[in-house]
DNA sequence: AATTTTAAGATGACCGGTCATATTGCGGAA
DNA sequence: TTCCGCAATATGACCGGTCATCTTAAAATT
């Protein structure tokens, strides 16, 4: 059997590194979890990560660039219209969720759990993601008002920042209930109150 | 020095835990931490205890029903409109995070995201809870609505919830930019906008 | 004296991380 | 083209330490 590249290695353990973090937590899964999940002998790790924590960093980096970008990018499409765009995001994220049996939830909400007091360098990458995030939801919401979409013509950075922790919670409480609801309830709320 | 008595050495383990799991997480604490936080040997632990899950669910209802229950009331006191309870409410909850330096964030937040995959006991546990929680900021919603405080007659229920989930992930953001910020906005944002 | 409760210390599995050694692909010398 | 030397990577046994939990003798209570 061929040996894998050395880069294929690094991937493998950054997929499993998103995977396994999802699932248990960065606390909850140990080093020899994630060889494990990656088919990669524990051995292997240090030469591609320095520590743990160095892995969650760039798995956190790799699922937001590699992973949720690609939803994200339903946000700027041309074939809808600022609002259509929002609801496609937030169903399309449910569906995925759905899929999953309500497990594992949103990677970054779970280490600025887990991690935000603990590790410096996580905790600047959660905030950096964050903003990127906050700032794609408002530039639609934007487009939106600007397109006589929505009512309120509200400041659509607060509002995006808004939407999104109470997209956090909903992620949370779905999680718990394993059931779509809250996150159904959540897409309600959002259309026919907040962005009516 | 006197020995401690069964009752205390249970209450210091319980109010132990609440502090070690909120600052460190469940799986990011061991019971040792606990009982030197708690300044009871380590030994007495399972006296008391039949696990350190069980520590967790117990612990995780003290918080709410002996901690957080107290800022709850805030939300019945009848020397303020219903609407200035809500804002006092959420105030109190601000000024309380900012005097632990923004560290901890929410215990109910925190287990929802390290354990609800993993501890059916638990994740029943705060489903519970948050549907109190809900009905208690429902209330005074309703409360708001009818005293003409609130322009919109949206449903309470979903109101909450939703209110709810958007501090879960306020206090998240507050934990990673170590600020009152994410908290000041959700304020500003709920009452300019959502509960205008 | 009999019974219950306490808590010190033991237990072995497992933790993150390191090690010496084996294997590889590659640039340059022939 | 062939060969060599070498840096980078692969590997799993292994490190000291910590983990959650258990055992048990001593202390407290009856």
């Amino acid at each position: 059997m061929a040996r894998l590249s050395s880069h294929d290695v690094r991937e493998r353990l950054l997929e499993a590194g998103v995977r396994t973090f999802s699932k248990a937590g960065f606390n909850g899964c140990s080093v020899q979890d994630i060889t494990d999940a990656a088919g990669v002998p524990k051995g292997s790790f240090y030469n591609h990560f320095e520590s743990k924590e160095a892995l969650g960093a760039a798995a956190l980096q790799h699922y937001w660039t590699d992973g949720a970008c690609d939803q994200l990018k339903i946000l700027t499409r041309l074939d809808m219209s600022p609002r259509e765009r929002l609801r496609t995001y937030f169903e399309e994220a449910t569906a995925e969720m759905a899929q999953i049996g309500f497990t594992c939830g949103c990677l970054v909400g779970n280490m600025a759990a887990e991690l935000s007091d603990h590790s410096p360098i996580i905790a600047i990458q959660l905030s950096a993601i964050f903003l990127g995030w906050s700032g794609q939801v408002a530039e639609c919401i934007r487009a939106a008002q600007a397109a006589g979409e929505i009512e309120s013509n509200a400041d659509p950075d607060q509002l995006a920042a808004f939407v999104l922790n109470a997209w956090e919670g909903a992620v949370l409480r779905a999680r718990i209930e394993k059931a779509d609801r809250p996150l159904r309830q959540f897409i309600q709320t959002l259309f026919t109150i907040l962005l009516r």
